[in-house]
DNA sequence: CTACCGATTGACT
DNA sequence: GTCAATCGGTAGA
């Protein structure tokens, strides 16, 4: 496929898609296409797995106890990325619901679609030194929210990017929308307060899911 | 300035 | 299943 019909397909989601209840959103956000696109070339990727950190009442969300310069992107207009670090890595997230509530969804795996080199170039870059490093599966190139940035080549330099845009990173409108008995719930991931929330969504059965469902 | 913590990952039992 | 590496963000002295 030529690059121009490739950018063409992936038409960026508007504005008025992220400024609604941030788990509406994250919902929607399964099966669209995550877009990167940078001076190596284009990478993106199907998006199987989301979490939702809520504006009220979510210990969980960085917000919770107000704005800081690291969660500034949040308290922002929606349609904007959040990229936050924790344990040396870097995390996705897009920015949901009006200007001033600072609710967003956590992007937390994609199936690679296209530029499958180039992720597996970026995510060997990590282990290139170990000798026998397993070149990596296609499966664990984006299987986790840290993993997923890698390959996308994202870092802080992206936090508060406009998702909007269509240039360097965004996410397209790509399905006829799933439906919802293919969705399945869950605890979110690795978080230590507010852990009986049930605001993890993956797609039912993708093996690019970073692990299984826990209630 | 120091001290503590974590929305993770990869290695290991 | 368990565990520790590792460092930016944050709070507190």
């Amino acid at each position: 496929m030529a690059q121009a019909a490739k950018l063409a397909a992936y038409s960026p989601l508007p504005r008025v898609f992220y400024d609604r209840d941030v788990v509406v959103v994250a919902r929607e956000l399964l099966d669209q296409s995550l877009v990167r696109v940078a001076a190596e070339g284009l990478v993106a990727g199907r998006i199987v797995e989301v979490e939702a950190y809520l504006a009220q009442n979510d210990p969980a969300n960085h917000a919770h106890r107000g704005q800081t310069q690291r969660n500034a992107s949040m308290f922002g207009p929606p349609g904007h990325a959040y990229v936050y670090a924790i344990h040396s890595r870097w995390c996705l997230n897009a920015v949901t619901e009006p200007a001033g509530v600072p609710s967003a969804v956590l992007i937390r795996a994609v199936e690679p679609l296209a530029g499958l080199e180039l992720m597996q170039q970026r995510r060997s870059a990590r282990t290139e030194r170990r000798e026998n490093a397993v070149g990596g599966s296609v499966r664990d190139l984006a299987r986790g929210p840290a993993r997923l940035c890698e390959a996308f080549a994202i870092d802080r330099s992206l936090d508060g990017w406009d998702l909007t845009r269509g240039e360097q990173l965004w996410i397209a409108a790509a399905d006829t929308g799933i439906d919802a008995a293919e969705i399945e719930v869950s605890k979110r991931v690795g978080v230590t307060s507010a852990c009986d929330k049930l605001l993890r969504f993956f797609v039912a059965g993708s093996v690019f899911v970073s692990r299984p469902g826990r209630r």
